[in-house]
DNA sequence: CCCACGACCTGCTGGC
DNA sequence: TGCCAGCAGGTCGTGG
């Protein structure tokens, strides 16, 4: 479910293993993931120790000693598993990479679709990275806000629903939380992007309550993913999202009597209440 | 440049 | 019960 927050979720159980450790071995179990594996991958992490593990949008960037960082991203269906020693179980279909830490922990990256990727770049060759170069803003940072999205949003032809999945405009979320934000923010999704950085009457009104619904619904979702680590019983909540997936159902909104819609928006689906969204 | 669309992969669901 | 089409939360390349 890798979106910002449950990509962040992987972070914190990612950063007590490994960050001031060392990885004393990498296993590749295939040859590729999205792309192929480069050359000496793993014999360029093994040894080195971990300075840091950051996010950055719905990646994941472990710095090594050697002044490398390893690029992660989850695509649709990567997880990580973390065991302890003596915690070790039988490695499972779709494990393709372990990272084997000093303390004997171990790191598998799990990922059936194979839509995930690991790269390792260089110090210089970082910056250089085309889609991370290009990342918007992190969605919870103070810079993240109304004007800022008005200003990303101006002269976008293209619907709502686009525009906040596109990763330049604010980095981070997906289709879920698109969904829940714009319902938040009581706007319909198909609405021209364009147009919330031109509000009439009340400028930018608009934007910043769209800003704002963003960071709700990413907050929530952080608390959330916290709260599912420990408490096993929010894990199965069904009622963790107040549109997505609930197409024919009533929608959430305190007083509002609409039925949520589901209609595809460039070959994705999209969920929202036509009554109470504008 | 902007935008929509299909491709990339496997697994699960729901309808017949 | 069994089978298969359709769908899944992301990104990238292409072509208009």
């Amino acid at each position: 479910m890798p979106e910002l927050p449950e990509v962040e979720a992987v972070r914190r159980s990612l950063q007590p293993v490994m960050e001031g450790g060392r990885i004393e071995r990498v296993v590749l179990r295939r040859p590729d993931l999205r792309a192929p594996f480069p050359r000496r991958f793993a014999s360029r992490v093994a040894g080195q120790t971990v300075r840091t593990v950051n996010r950055r949008g719905k990646y994941l960037l472990v710095e090594l000693s050697s002044g490398d960082t390893l690029v992660m991203h989850l695509g649709m269906s990567g997880s990580f598993r973390v065991a302890i020693v003596g915690d070790e179980r039988d490695s499972l279909v779709h494990d393709h990479v372990v990272f084997r830490m000093a303390s004997g922990a171990t790191i598998t990256f799990n990922d059936p679709r194979r839509f995930g990727s690991m790269q390792l770049l260089s110090r210089e060759d970082l910056p250089r990275h085309q889609t991370l170069a290009r990342l918007g803003p992190e969605p919870l940072d103070r810079e993240f806000d109304g004007a800022a999205l008005a200003r990303a949003c101006r002269r976008k032809k293209t619907s709502l629903k686009a525009a906040l999945s596109d990763q330049r405009v604010v980095a981070g979320l997906g289709n879920i939380y698109v969904c829940e934000a714009l319902h938040r923010a009581r706007l319909l999704p198909r609405r021209r992007a364009g147009s919330i950085a031109t509000g009439a009457g009340a400028p930018r009104e608009t934007a910043h309550r769209l800003a704002a619904a963003i960071k709700k619904v990413i907050n929530d979702a952080l608390a959330g993913a916290a709260a599912e680590q420990s408490d096993r019983e929010s894990a199965s909540g069904a009622t963790r999202f107040r549109v997505y997936d609930r197409e024919g159902r009533r929608c959430l909104r305190a007083g509002c009597r609409g039925i949520v819609r589901r209609i595809v928006q460039s070959g994705r689906a999209t969920f929202f209440c036509p009554v109470c969204q504008k």
